[in-house]
DNA sequence: CTCTTACTAGACCGGTCTGTATAATAACCG
DNA sequence: CGGTTATTATACAGACCGGTCTAGTAAGAG
């Protein structure tokens, strides 16, 4: 039986937007449903699993997305370090462009929606494949130890985004970019 | 007129410990008063400014508290690159005590209390002067660029308690202890 | 003892939260 | 047409939210 409306994606949109800019907890469905202009009716219909099944779908979504877009800039960039400050620059613009006010989707949720197991788990897996995905790019790269130093690129992405938003400033996401940069070398 | 109780205290820390293990709006004030035994006629007593009031108060303590003893990493080692492990190290033994719920008493509130503009500010003074303590000790030993260096720091450090918290794993912040420390040696 | 001030008890407000009813609508299938 | 399934409307339950209010207790000052 094929889906006849798009309700369940679009709730699925709205709600990413909404949680990666309040978080779990400062989200609620009722707003969820009146800033997308959905039907209150069928969100129990599409997601029965709650705001957890809602909230964890989003984050697989977006998980997905930033996977891809990672991919994308490591393989559009000749090297490790220019990935880097493709990736630090984009988030950059992109905070800016919204006040300020979204953080990353998945870092978000991650810190407030701990106690909701589907949620959590959601957010680990989504952080395991974008770890893996960098990675790989770096051991192409000839880097050494490149699992650890994976974690720590994706650490201080997120670490930056944190303090970039919450200082109101790009800063924090610049630096991290040329402070990174001699370990992502070949000669380092 | 001097103080005559330690209820105002004994809130603070109640709600510190709450909100960094479920967060700003995860956390109410009905289970402050309940967890720590308090008197709910007295919370606006001492916090007239509301829950506002008391997530900023218990962040600037906690940022204070934090500083010392980042300090007290830095003198107590003799290069930067033991301060980092010394640091990773205590923060991995304290969460997994905690059995991975406590994170960080700032990074989680600077989260998902953005919308609240007093708790934000406070989040993001506590990292100041966080990052200026940090920024001393990389200058004193000499190390180039401090600044961004400890932005970097930070950042990693906090995106580092993030993922170990969330896929409830260690590894995450001992990568980071063993990928940064090529940065902090003088001959980098 | 009296008076002032620091503090607490505990009920209560309107509002919002997640989640659940029941029933209506709308499309496809035979 | 009838029937099945997908989807939505709407009302509401029950709990909890942050915050306010009034009344009162108790400790120090004079």
């Amino acid at each position: 039986m094929p889906r006849r409306t798009d309700t369940r994606d679009r709730t699925l949109r709205t709600a990413a937007e909404l949680f990666r800019t309040h978080g779990y907890h400062g989200t609620g469905l009722n707003q969820v449903v009146a800033e997308g202009g959905l039907p209150k009716g069928s969100l129990y219909f599409h997601f029965p699993g709650g705001k957890e099944q809602l909230a964890a779908e989003a984050v697989g979504l977006a998980g997905a997305e930033v996977c891809a877009w990672v991919d994308r800039a490591f393989t559009e960039t000749p090297d490790a370090v220019g990935a880097l400050a493709a990736i630090t620059g984009f988030l950059a613009d992109e905070l800016a462009a919204s006040g300020f006010r979204r953080g990353c989707p998945i870092g978000t949720l991650a810190q407030d929606a701990g106690d909701a197991e589907p949620v959590r788990a959601a957010c680990a897996e989504a952080f395991r494949a974008w770890h893996g995905v960098v990675r790989g790019h770096l051991a192409r790269h000839g880097l050494p130890d490149p699992d650890a130093l994976a974690t720590t690129f994706l650490a201080a992405v997120e670490g930056a985004q944190l303090l970039s938003r919450n200082q109101r400033d790009t800063a924090p996401l610049r630096a991290v970019a040329t402070a990174l940069a001699p370990l992502l070398r070949k000669d380092s």
